[in-house]
DNA sequence: ATGAAAGCGCTAACAA
DNA sequence: TTGTTAGCGCTTTCAT
């Protein structure tokens, strides 16, 4: 029963009366071991300058007394916070998964802790709430940011930044080369007889969206193909009718989606309308997302390392951070931008192009 | 270029030798507007305790500057952080998905920070993480938590705690209630005449896995069917194939999953030994995680209420925070346990029982 | 090797 | 209404 009870409230030191508690100090180590506070931070920290004994002792009752250092206090001093901000757009957007697992691994193991801001797709929520940790943090990953290029900048100058698929001027950054990637995508299907290929567009305020379509554009032309697009559609699969929509209406015999949201919303108002993938339509994602292998049918996508990506961003940020302090300020840290290769990932969801133009397409039939 | 230059660094103040930058402190304020640090500390927090004129002085000041509070040291004097850890096993899992953006919201509203710590299943990992961010936290939300339940009780004496499906003695708890819920699949499969159901396990040191384990039993024994069980297995999709053989070996023409993603796990391995879902064999997922409306064929499962539990979990803890100090100290916060229904979504991996057993299932052809 | 003292940025008594 | 003082927990000189 006295152990449980230990067990139960182990962090806390008796005050003089005994009836309230609060947490152990460093203060209370020192009392209890006859040394001053600063000695105990010193066994604690510096282990080698303090005399082997007493360094036992006080290190013997700070587990005894379960001492936990208190980080704000640290903090105050040393400015460091041991923490790392993760930005992005939206936490349930199964893209961020990876990253944030990848961000996540990372952090733990260099001993930061990772805080996850959701600026639910606003640049205005992103500034506001950046602006207001800035002190509590040591440093931000911006996924996909929404920030117009000089509030970027801005901010890079004043927090440790990295971006992930965002590329401006004097901010690290790793990118995911989705565009190449896109350019072997339009040679999957151009090798497959489509003449036709239409760019289903995501949003405005995406710059992965402006890149990915520029790219598409691009390898388009070069391989002398007709090339329009659908779109601008907003994030997400509830866009999905529309966008199967839109592209039927197009004409086109394959589509390439600004992702794989889009591209697995698509299907099932696909088959609503009887139009089969990939006889009737060929259909490629991008990111190949939780749920790419598994809808129906199994998309071709593209396959961005992002789990990868958001190490990358890590190990990127950590490096400054923990470089030793530059002699020259004016030395800005050189800029490093890292590509990281996207591959194309070959599935069911695209196939040779119709001999025929889709005929007996059943007219939409209201929304979803 | 003057005006650029502000608004790349505007929250530094340049020392006398003006080559360096530092963050602004209310010092810094006090200094430009002629008047003491404390004062400055009043205008900013209580406005209404100073004068109106110097009021407006400061805070011009202050939004002139870019002042932003240290909240470290706002910290270690009022012990209160502004941050709650929330807790998942694995943060790729997509369960955890609308819990995570469930309790952001209501975090973020609140003016709180998410702390987002991923255990990697580990009960140890859980309380070490735990343990060593205790004094950073205001408060802590644990998902699935894999801590043994004596450890989960000490925990709660030394930070607020609310755990989410996982329910121990004097913590407070909401709880989804797959059970009830399991209670509504069984009887559905009973309707379509299945007389013979398989329970497919989860990891043995998840709290849910026993629950609906054991619902699934009371459930079957209620319609007088024949229960067994297969597993347990590891947790991801992975085990799919594994899953889909052991369910298979058994004989049943039902089975009801652990999870969802033991559910769309086995259906490729399923469709790769010849084996039709429904017609064959009926699958019931739990939880209706993202995919499960789109696998193939989309899955019957459990619809969890997981986003709004996550809101739940914020709103009590907050509820806690936010109460005044208690005059009794002796009076512990009344134990509240929160049961969210889960319904069954019916879609279409479960049908009619077959007439026949199957017969010609092809055998398993190695791994996956 | 250890102790004494100062201070990080902020807030909260208490005084004036 | 404003200034003065003290102190949160810790680290870091500077003495000893």
């Amino acid at each position: 029963m006295a152990s449980a009870e230990q067990h139960a409230a182990p962090a806390t030191a008796a005050t003089d009366g005994g009836r309230r508690t609060r947490p152990v100090t460093i203060t209370d180590i020192a009392r209890v071991t006859g040394v001053v506070p600063s000695t105990v931070s010193r066994a604690l920290n510096k282990p080698g300058r303090v005399n082997a004994v007493t360094r036992e002792r006080i290190q013997a009752a700070a587990r005894e007394l379960n001492y936990v250092p208190n980080s704000q206090a640290r903090a105050l001093i040393s400015g460091r916070t041991g923490t790392i901000a993760v930005v992005v757009s939206d936490v349930t957007n199964p893209f961020y998964f990876g990253l944030i697992r990848g961000t996540q691994q990372r952090l733990k193991a260099a001993g930061y802790a990772q805080l996850l801001i959701d600026t639910e797709d606003s640049g205005e929520h992103e500034a506001e709430m950046l602006q207001k940790m800035r002190r509590s943090l040591d440093g931000a990953i911006l996924a996909a940011s929404r920030l117009p290029e000089r509030a970027l900048t801005a901010l890079a100058g004043e927090i440790p930044l990295v971006t992930v698929n965002r590329n401006v001027p004097r901010v690290q950054s790793v990118v995911i080369d989705t565009p190449t990637g896109i350019g072997l995508a339009v040679e999957h299907l151009v090798g497959l007889g489509h003449r036709d290929i239409v760019y289903v567009a995501g949003p405005e305020n995406s710059w992965s969206n402006h890149a990915r379509w520029r790219a598409v554009r691009a390898a388009a032309q070069r391989y002398g193909q007709r090339f329009r697009h659908v779109g601008p559609f907003p994030r997400g699969r509830r866009s999905g009718s529309a966008v199967a929509d839109a592209v039927l209406a197009s004409g086109a015999t394959a589509c390439v989606c600004f992702n794989d949201l889009f591209a697995i919303g698509m299907l099932p108002r696909l088959r609503q309308r009887g139009v089969r993938v990939p006889e009737d339509l060929s259909v490629v994602g991008c990111d190949d997302i939780f749920g790419a292998d598994f809808c129906h049918p199994p998309l071709t996508t593209l396959t961005a390392p992002i789990e990868q990506a958001g190490e990358v961003a890590v190990a990127m940020l950590l490096a400054r951070l923990e470089q030793p302090v530059t002699e020259h300020p004016g030395t800005a840290p050189s800029r490093r931008a890292v590509l990281l290769p996207a591959t194309l990932t070959v599935r069911e969801s695209t196939g040779p192009a119709p001999t025929t133009r889709l005929s007996a397409v059943r007219p939409p039939a209201g929304p979803s």
